[in-house]
DNA sequence: ATCTATTCCTGGCTGC
DNA sequence: TGCAGCCAGGAATAGA
């Protein structure tokens, strides 16, 4: 599942290949993954040319030289060159006669043009990866909302998913359910340090590859060996031993210490 | 303004 | 071996 530091992974790699690259046909095979009319997307990209390859949060932004293109992985999403599946959503003929083609088998992820960056994506919070702390405080301090919402929330922050949510947390030792202000500025300050090395880390690792996440060369990443909670339920805490507990916050499951993250007790 | 639940989607896994 | 039933969750949406 693609959050930020896979899809910086992709993007790093993807950009080498399509910068200056010209798309000569691009075809959308399946209606849901599109955002608006598949035909308007094809007929927009036929014969564009490629500037820039970026991350915005988890979206993947193709600058043209008219436009832009959005790609948004989801949970199954790939990008991948010159190979066939049956679950190929879109495909993009570059000039160099490679076909860069985009792959799901949930139908979780999109694609979109969009003259201008579309304001649903442009409103979204400060990147997690990038955030200063003054930002990062301004964001979360004070907010009733469980830090386990607002680190998902993409408003809030951009680029956080589950699993570096939860990884997140153990490292700054702080329980999911805990809402916001009831954290100390310096536990605050803590957490976004912990959020931008975790991030840098894992990206430096090439992301996680939980159930079938590969970059555009079809190559897996390494940090899920150092997840320390995320898909350990009952498994001994590295720091303490204590079992991981597994419970569902904001409908996803969520992987904590009990004892390294301890429960915040509201009375009444 | 906030927060929660539901929906989409299907391969893979569990258990009978 | 087969199959029903459940699980994974990003983000839009509806509802409280």
């Amino acid at each position: 599942m693609p959050e930020l530091p896979e899809v910086e992974t992709i993007v790093r790699e993807l950009a080498t290949f399509l910068r200056g690259r010209r798309i000569v046909q691009a075809r959308v095979m399946c209606a849901r993954i599109s955002r608006g009319s598949g035909a308007e997307i094809e007929k927009a990209l036929a014969g564009a040319s490629i500037e820039a390859v970026e991350r915005h949060g988890k979206h993947i932004v193709l600058t043209l030289d008219h436009g832009r293109l959005l790609i948004h992985l989801g949970m199954t999403g790939k990008l991948l060159f010159d190979v066939d599946d049956q679950f190929v959503r879109a495909s993009f003929v570059l000039d160099d006669g490679r076909t860069l083609l985009f792959s799901d088998v949930r139908r979780f992820g999109r694609v979109e043009w969009s003259a201008e960056l579309p304001e649903r994506v442009a409103r979204l919070g400060p990147d997690a990866a990038t955030v200063g702390e003054a930002e990062f405080m301004e964001r979360l301090a004070g907010r009733t909302t469980k830090i386990k919402n607002l680190l998902l929330d993409q408003n809030v922050l951009r680029g956080m998913g589950n699993i570096y949510t939860d990884e997140a947390l153990f490292r700054a030792g702080i329980h999911p359910l805990t809402p916001a202000n009831r954290l100390s500025r310096n536990r605050l300050r803590r957490l976004h340090g912990v959020v931008r090395d975790l991030l840098a880390e894992a990206i430096e690792h090439r992301g996680s590859s939980i159930s079938d996440y590969v970059d555009a060369s079809g190559a897996r990443g390494s940090f899920q060996d150092r997840h320390r909670v995320y898909g350990r339920a009952g498994q001994p805490c590295l720091e303490c031993r204590t079992p991981v507990e597994r419970i569902v916050v904001a409908q996803r499951g969520t992987h904590f210490c009990p004892r390294c993250q301890k429960e915040i007790v509201i009375k009444g």
